[in-house]
RNA sequence: GCGCCCGUAGCUCAGUUGGAUAGAGUGUUGGCCUCCGAAGCCAAAGGUCAGAGGUUCGAAUCCUCUCGGGCGCACCA
């Protein structure tokens, strides 16, 4: 149906620029940014696609719609692909497709197989996305979960649709957070040699960072013991009162007293186990990335520099009391953002300004950066520096934001809280609920949706989980061809398709034209950036099957209407694996 | 206080970018296995699209306000 579709609505287009140049129509519609749209009709009395460019352009023309929809249909070129053609309501114009047309989609799946569904949509432009990107500092959590599951299935989109996609995740592997965690390692590290200094309440308080500093000991001995009472003596003049000037004293304290090699190899320890850890946590859920990118390497290759100096160039950034600060209020953020801290350091801000500008030096021209919702305030910087820079000047740059799951334990809200320690990882949803399930489940709804995630009812009742619905499908296909085998039938393809004419029933149309929507379902994600309608359309198209099951026996005495009809299974299959693979979800044989 | 997201059936959510009578799942009620897998199918019931204005041929969808929920507002990342 798809390439029928695109075809349709070139010969419309051709025809209103007809119209207005033969002087039928007083003004050209197209130039006016009124273009025609063929949908899908909702109740098939209405035809098969309908156009309502009619209604669209009454009010310009100041002519009744109906009357602009004949002079339309008169204006068309015969058209070999249309039974019938009907001005409806108040100036609808619904076609209705000649029934061999939906036939014919079988045939083209089959042959295509894999690739049906793909596109060249995209026309191989280089799409760069960046999702997950948690910082190194604990093990993934459900709400990191969701951006993985998100952007990993956009990621499949794109690429279908034609896109030259590159994932990556940026490691957070410098800055303040990292520091944090190099003494929290420490401090139980410490605690693990015997001593009793008491563990700062801004510290990460998960017992990985136990693990990590057990692993460190059993690594070096106790090298990097300090006796408690000289701890407190080096902190002593530090006001305890106050979290943050406390765990900074107490890094810049480590940093001296280990010296710059032995605190790195601290830092890099338990950087390295918590990155290894999400990578192996990723890579368990289907979750795979071109590159990871390091944040350290930017100010390691002078990216950082650079880049600022670019900024300095337009003149939008100013020093005071001692930092150098970026004038976004000039396009739109709230405040003004520091670049340069007073001592020296490059804010986060300005690292992911060279992050940026390097996505474009390597000439990515579309970047998609997935966000958590709680981070939506950054975007306007960013966009503030881009628009400084001249880039995204033509909307190149897309930050959707993944609202959060909401974990219901029963009727009981689960607190979310990364510092305490107090969350439920990823992994533990994966091993609890499933992949398969897991990953359907986060890109069934709209990312911009806030998403209830009842932990129980997925843990106890996974049955009901729309996924095995799905799989379901594709696990009695598999059934009903073991079946035919057994009962040492064969099916043959070439007869099949030969006779698809055979399958007029109202439920085997549905389930042509339904298959038949797989294509533009798809680049309708890839343009906005949307998961959800995967999932939704799977699910649909498993109903279909199911009723089509359980009304007609697929292996029937009459050879010829068995070949056709098996080949509508096959098709079925095929839709439903090229489907649940976008998804990253398996289409098991049995279940 | 300011900004962003959201409010659709008892519950969880779709709604083809402003179109024709607002749809699924789940839950409730009642049916369907001598038959390719009952993790399935069929049927019934369930609505002032949070509320009030506005825009037009036409609004769940767009604009304003009100109410309610979530999240942000660092020289953290």
């Amino acid at each position: 149906m798809w390439p029928m579709k695109t075809a349709l609505l070139d010969i419309l287009t051709q025809t209103l620029t007809g119209l207005y140049r033969s002087g039928v129509f007083s003004t050209d519609l197209l130039a006016k940014g009124i273009t025609p749209q063929l949908t899908h009709t909702r109740d098939k009395q209405f035809g098969d696609l309908t156009c309502n460019i009619a209604l669209l352009c009454a009010k310009l023309l100041q002519q009744n719609p109906r009357e602009i929809a004949e002079r339309i249909v008169e204006a068309l070129p015969p058209l070999p692909m249309v039974k019938k053609i009907e001005i409806a309501g108040p100036g609808f114009i619904n076609f209705y497709m000649r029934d061999d047309l939906s036939t014919q989609i079988i045939g083209q799946i089959l042959s295509q197989g894999g690739e049906y569904g793909k596109s060249s949509y995209g026309s191989l432009e280089r799409v760069h996305i960046e999702y997950v990107s948690a910082n190194p500092t604990g093990p993934l959590h459900v709400g990191h979960g969701r951006g993985a599951a998100y952007g990993a299935t956009l990621a499949n989109i794109l690429k279908a649709s034609g896109f030259s996609v590159h994932s990556e995740y940026y490691v957070n592997d410098a800055g303040r957070q990292m520091d944090i965690l190099a003494a929290s390692v420490w401090c139980r590290y410490n605690e693990y040699c015997g001593e009793s200094f008491p563990f700062p309440d801004n510290a990460y308080q998960g017992d990985y960072v136990k693990d990590i500093a057990k692993a460190l000991f059993a690594k070096t001995g106790s090298h990097f013991q300090r006796k408690t009472e000289d701890i407190m003596a080096a902190l002593s003049s530090v006001d305890k009162t106050n979290k943050d000037t406390y765990i900074d004293a107490l890094i810049a304290y480590l940093k001296t007293t280990l010296g710059d090699e032995h605190y790195r190899e601290l830092h890099q320890t338990g950087l390295n186990t918590l990155q290894n850890d999400i990578k192996d946590d990723l890579a368990q859920f289907g979750v795979t990335f071109d590159k990871w990118f390091s944040e350290r390497s930017l100010a390691d290759e002078g990216k950082i520099e650079k880049s600022l100096q670019d900024l300095q160039k337009t003149g939008y950034t100013y020093e005071q009391a001692g930092a150098l600060w970026f004038k976004s209020t000039a396009f739109g953020d709230d405040k003004d953002r520091v670049l340069i801290r007073d001592n020296g350091q490059p804010t986060y801000f300005a690292s992911d300004v060279a992050y940026q500008l390097d996505k474009y030096q390597r000439g990515f021209t579309k970047l998609i950066n997935v966000f958590g919702a709680d981070h939506h305030g950054y975007v306007p910087r960013l966009r503030a520096f881009l628009t400084a820079l001249g880039k995204d000047t033509d909307g190149s740059f897309f930050a959707p934001l993944v609202q959060f799951a909401i974990l219901w334990r029963g009727d009981e809200k689960v607190s979310m809280s990364t510092r305490s320690g107090e969350y439920v990882t990823l992994r533990e949803l994966r091993n609890e609920v499933g992949n398969d399930a897991t990953r359907f489940f986060y890109v069934m709804r709209k990312h911009e949706q806030h998403m209830d995630f009842d932990l129980t009812l997925a843990k106890s009742e996974s049955n009901d989980n729309p996924v095995y619905y799905i799989q379901y499908a594709h696990a009695r296909i598999c059934s009903v061809k073991h079946q035919l085998a057994e009962k040492g039938l064969h099916h043959n393809v070439e007869n099949g398709l030969a006779h698809v004419n055979l399958l007029s029933l109202q439920n085997e149309k549905d389930l042509m034209d339904s298959l038949g929507r797989f294509p533009e379902l798809i680049i309708l994600g890839a343009k906005n950036f949307e998961t959800h309608g995967i999932p939704h359309y799977l699910r649909e198209l498993a109903s279909l099957f199911h009723t089509y099951y359980n009304s007609q026996q697929f292996l029937v005495d009459e050879t010829t209407l068995r070949d056709a009809r098996l080949c509508l299974v096959n098709a079925i299959q095929v839709v439903l694996q090229n489907g649940l693979s976008l998804l990253g979800v398996s289409a098991p044989d049995s279940m």
